[in-house]
DNA sequence: TTTTCTCATCGTATATTTGCGATAAACTAT
DNA sequence: ATAGTTTATCGCAAATATACGATGAGAAAA
């Protein structure tokens, strides 16, 4: 309960680090961000042929990683394209860069 | 419930990413790693000066981030000193680079 | 209009994470 | 032995995450 109270206060880089961290912490989503790096886009279908997981799951996950801002989706009636989002991809690259420095 | 049942396989590299991505998913995680990174090593007592959270919980994400292995702890009685584990941070790096390549 | 296709959201069950205080464990020093 | 110091673990409560099937929303095609 005092939890909810409890407001440490971190820099915005290690917030943002540990958000797109959390969007990287389960392996199907990972895997999903590796499709979409190496074949340009995907549609959710193609998505659910290549992994074993309800759609209803698979969806949730691009959520979360819509949500974090490393993916974006392109309404294509009646399907939704994902692709990387180049610009955030680019910011989180730094991101986890700049952590293992040295 | 079917949950437990639904094993998917992902390569090596996917599950120890979202491993890693896991330990860094709290933002003060990030911040024991950063001052881990900079000032070489650390006590758990030090951390608790700097960072406003009950010993039992900084301990508990010390542990978290010595199962991911990202972390070393070294015992000198009475205090126990904690250690970036260069191996395996050069490994997360590295992990880490390659899903952002190109 | 109705059907079909695709994807998102809802509702639910279970597991995991996060925080705390209290307590245990391990070692020193008295 | 006893007391003090430091860190780990336990037990709890609340929040979040993960999976599923069922259902909803939106556009195209019949």
């Amino acid at each position: 309960m005092s939890r909810a109270l409890k407001k440490v206060n971190y820099s915005e880089d290690e917030k943002q680090l540990a958000l797109f961290a959390k969007a990287l912490a389960h392996p199907v989503r990972v895997h999903i961000l590796k499709l979409l790096n190496s074949q340009s886009c995907c549609y959710t279908g193609d998505l659910t042929e290549l992994i074993p997981l309800a759609q209803s799951t698979i969806s949730q996950h691009l959520k979360a990683l819509n949500e974090a801002g490393l993916i974006q989706g392109e309404i294509m009636p009646p399907k939704v394209k994902y692709c990387l989002n180049k610009k955030k991809w680019t910011v989180a690259k730094d991101l986890f860069a700049d952590l293992f420095d040295q």
